[in-house]
DNA sequence: TTGAAAGCGCTAACAC
DNA sequence: GTGTTAGCGCTTTCAA
């Protein structure tokens, strides 16, 4: 059996105060006992019982992060990059996957895993404004890559619709005149592929380009299999395209591979520009120019903001109101976009 | 504050020892009592303290899943793999990434994260053979991945050197005869690298061909832009090679760019085959072909095994002597190795 | 500086 | 079928 700290104070002759005083710290410890104590845990093995300590002070040091899935792969470097500030943190992190389902989401915020975690980092994507209510749990909650309007949490955003603006006017300053955008959600209002198609309808406007709904290619999910089935829909429409906006990357590699079946040749037939800057962009023939969403930027806020928020909770106090954290992108310019 | 088994049971007018039993499911209650009892819980929102079920009942209902890093496309595809087959058996998951480095990987068999998890789905880079030791933890563990002989705990494998050798027999059948290796690791005689490089050692035997250390290419890690950078060393010996193992598909899919790069057509000049079977394979231009590691078998057999160790030890009783896990592969032939 | 003891919320043995 | 109660291992007041 694991050693407690009754076991520790028995063998060094102590209280369990005084080990529980070793154990977290605490300053005011005669040398000569902590070192006893030391020589005790270490001879045990002792290691504190989570489950007791977090029962008793009311936090257990972890903290959930929700996402559609780890499959895709922006998911998979965001959540790489919350687990590794947590863990700089002291804190470790419990993942669930809600698939993008609007009842998986819901389900998340309510799951009896919450009474496990301190908090929360929720990236939802079948949520929308109707849903808003939801967001008013009694935990800490963070939420992220959306902008819905006016929760009662904080949220840490990229800005979708000012990205997909920049995105689609570089394609516009490469000349392109027919841009396709790849990846919308037919009667989405709030989540990213509806802003980034309102970024795509500025930049359109902006340039004086008639927006096309012919242009628009609409999927369910936003894996590569989508973007590839998309464009091939597009393509087979007849229109003339001479440029391609994924709403992320692995739409945009999607797209790319179904361009070049078309015998499309990319950038000089078509220019194509994507989301995210995933790695795998970089290795593509051609090479996938992309907006950059600051993903590390996103990890670092996310959890951040909700250690604070944890830790407010524990301070006890008003807590207070709940903030909008906007994220920076930028540009790259990959071979997929570039002037012969 | 949240509500408590004793909050219900006052506002019902019971014991809490019977809120207790309706909310496990016990089967002896009144009808009566328990809709009395189910609307107490209904009105306060209770849900159950897991911190204090942990406690009482030496379980938390949390497995942990420790992994190399969620931005290699194959552990995060693994990982949502894990976390799926976990929740369908009502479990949750936390995760730890090491980053391939042995003290991080020591650090996640000892972290004290393990006292909230009842056992540790374990996917090791670094460790070999003078490591096994370690294993021999005392909570239900089961490693991935690799093939680390006997060590004292189960472990599920997906035979990597056949299916090295069946990835290199697939090139050697489709007339390479100058076949590189991408992805060995200096030194390594136990992990995965160590093990596909035998494989593809045992192959060029089998068909007749000499194995040429030139055409081994060293990398530290396994993403795409070592496979890129090995293919450059590569190429820049200046040695024929009509071929190219790639130990997984990220260092294929670097490989082949630095191919193309280097003005190489694939598969007309060189022929490419990757391991792991990701999503991108089906992508690339060309397609990669691939071994197909049955991904999803392993994660389920993990999850399946650890859950079946955890029962049985909370069951009490001598423990099954551990075992080994084979998985079956195939070989997924795309653009990279068809014949003209 | 250290010890004694209460109690976090739950489960389960035992009593009725 | 339901109630009483001990105790899981820890933190923390309060006393000494």
């Amino acid at each position: 059996m694991a050693a407690t700290l009754r076991d520790v104070a028995e063998l060094a002759g102590v209280s369990i105060k005084t080990v529980s005083n070793v154990v977290r710290g605490y300053q005011h410890v005669r040398e000569s006992t902590r070192a006893t104590v030391l020589a005790a845990i270490a001879e045990t093995g002792y290691q504190p019982n989570l489950s007791a300590r977090s029962l008793r002070i009311g936090r257990s040091g972890v903290i959930g992060l929700a996402l559609p899935e780890l499959a895709l792969p922006y998911f998979a470097e965001l959540a790489g990059a919350v687990i590794d500030e947590a863990k700089a943190a002291g804190v470790t992190v419990l993942v669930e996957q809600t698939g993008a389902e609007l009842d998986a989401e819901h389900g998340v915020l309510r799951s009896p895993t919450r009474q496990l975690t301190d908090g929360l980092v929720f990236s939802p994507l079948a949520m929308g404004q109707d849903d808003v209510d939801r967001l008013d749990v009694d935990y800490p909650l963070v939420i992220l890559g959306e902008r819905i309007f006016d929760p009662a949490c904080d949220h840490v955003v990229m800005d979708n619709v000012e990205g997909a603006r920049a995105a689609v006017a570089h394609l516009v300053a490469a000349g392109c005149r027919r841009i396709a955008a790849v990846g919308a959600h037919l009667g989405e209002e709030q989540g990213s592929a509806a802003l980034r198609l309102r970024g795509y309808r500025e930049a359109l406007e902006e340039a004086g380009l008639p927006y096309d709904e012919d242009l628009v290619g609409y999927v369910g999910m936003w894996h590569r299999v989508d973007g590839a089935e998309a464009m091939r829909a597009l393509l087979a429409r007849g229109i003339e395209i001479d440029g391609v906006f994924g709403m992320n990357d692995t739409l945009a590699f999607g797209a790319l591979r179904a361009l070049q079946d078309a015998g499309r040749r990319v950038p000089d037939d078509v220019r194509v520009i994507g989301f995210d800057d995933l790695d795998e962009t970089r290795y593509t023939a051609p090479s996938l120019s992309t907006v950059d969403p600051g993903r590390l930027e996103i990890a670092r806020t996310a959890v951040r903001v909700l250690l604070e928020r944890i830790a407010e909770r524990a301070a006890g106090g008003e807590p207070s109101p709940p903030q909008r954290y906007t994220t920076g992108f930028r540009i790259v310019e990959r071979e997929s976009t570039r002037a012969r």
